[in-house]
Parts: C-alpha cells; structure tokens; sequence
DNA sequence: TCTGCGATAATA
DNA sequence: ATTATCGCAGAC
C-alpha cells in the first residue's frame, strides 16, 4: 500500500485525540537534493493550549509559537535548551482553532534514509538512538527553524505525514509527560507499547515485565 | 541499563 | 532565571 498523504481534515481535533492516531504514521522529509528520511512515529505528547501550564501557548501567542495559533496541519518547530530543535503538529477542532494546540513528535522507528540521518547525527552509534527523542529526530531528519510553519498536507517545504495503512495500537501504552515542571501530571504521552525507539529507560518505554521467577 | 550533570542560547 | 534535551561519565 502506497504512502498517502494525511488529510487535512485529520489534524482538525482536540490533540489528545489526534495524539494516540499519529502513531504509526510517517513523519516524511525529501530534500530538494532528493534524499528522502522518514520514520514511523512511536512516541508523542499533546499539549492543550490556554488550559495546559505545560504549553508554550499558556501565556497566549508570542513571536516564538505564532505557528500553534495557526491553522492545524502544520508543523510547529522550536528551539530549547540553547541547541536543540523539536517539532510538533499543530491539531484543534474547527472552533478551537486558533487556541494553540499541538502534538510533540518525541519518537520515531527510522524508515528510510537511514545513512544519510547517520550523517546528520553522528553522535548516534546505534540506529536505535537516531530518533529516539524530539531532539534527535529534528537533528536526524534536518528539521530546525526554517521548517517552522510548514504546512504538512501540501508538503510545500519537502515535509509531509504519511499513511502507509499501519494501523495506531489498539492499546497504546500512555503515561504523564516528560520533561515539565508544570502540567506534568496529566497522562497526555502515548507510545507504542514496547517499541525500542521510544525515548527514555524501559519503564518509560512500556517495556514488557519480566515474568516473575519460579 | 540506569542515574546524574554540564552544555548552551533564545525567550520572557 | 528558565527551559517540551542530549551525550557523557560512572555505578551496577
């Protein structure tokens, strides 16, 4: 089944919806040199705007998070801890559009273009550890400012969210969120339960428990 | 495999 | 001052 581009209409919902439903679907960038790096997302976070302390659109709309408060279908990417990059999809429903409402992408199982992610990261000796964080996976796939505000249904700037038919887990394995100070106690984190790729130690992971001995 | 810590600069 | 993180060192 060929990649199909997700639809516009997909993005257009609360992002604790749309969070679970971005897994197993690609996060695709072609290069205008023509190399294509894609990965099959495994973890994400929703953040949830006005309402969220733990949103950067808490304190409402600023230079930095002008593409939160835009429409939903595009790509939100900014700058932390003075060198790193990560990215997230703007969602909302139709009338909360506008609210600054997004998915961080935190995770993804690497598809293709793999040597060339090696080149672009070249700190990650295992293929585990190209994506296996939001960081990483802007790092791995070029993503930094100039992808800010890209729009993912029309791919205009090389990156697009792809559906190859890989179903998002029944059960996906969901936790509270990583890395916050406030608003960290809501279960708004979802992973593919067990996968590798997934950011942090195993217990974050969902890694299977190991069966008790006899 | 897991934990702790320093790097590094935009943002508010 | 704080930060939606990463990579390395050191312990087990």
């Amino acid at each position: 089944m060929p990649p199909a581009v997700v639809a516009r209409g997909f993005y257009a919902r609360d992002p604790r919806a749309v969070a679970p439903d971005l897994l197993g679907k690609l996060l695709v960038h072609d290069s205008p040199d023509g190399v294509r790096r894609s990965g099959r997302i495994v973890e994400v976070e929703a953040y949830c705007g006005s309402a969220d302390p733990g949103s950067h659109a808490y304190r409402g709309e600023t230079a930095r998070n002008r593409t939160m408060f835009g429409p939903p279908g595009h790509l939100y990417v900014y700058f932390t801890y003075g060198m790193h990059w990560c990215a997230n999809v703007v969602t909302g429903d139709p009338g909360e559009s506008g609210e600054g409402l997004a998915v961080l992408v935190r995770a993804l199982a690497p598809v293709d273009g793999i040597p060339s992610m090696q080149a672009a990261r070249p700190a990650a000796r295992r293929v585990r550890d190209l994506c296996n964080g939001p960081g990483k996976l802007c790092q791995a796939l070029g993503l930094d400012r100039s992808f800010d505000g890209a729009d993912l249904v029309t791919a205009n700037q090389g990156v697009w969210l792809a559906d190859d038919g890989t179903p998002p887990p029944a059960t996906p394995f969901q936790t509270t969120r990583i890395g916050l100070s406030a608003g960290a106690e809501h279960p708004w984190r979802w992973c593919v339960p067990g996968d590798p790729h997934v950011s942090g130690p195993a217990r974050l992971r969902g890694a299977p428990t190991p069966v008790p001995g006899p």
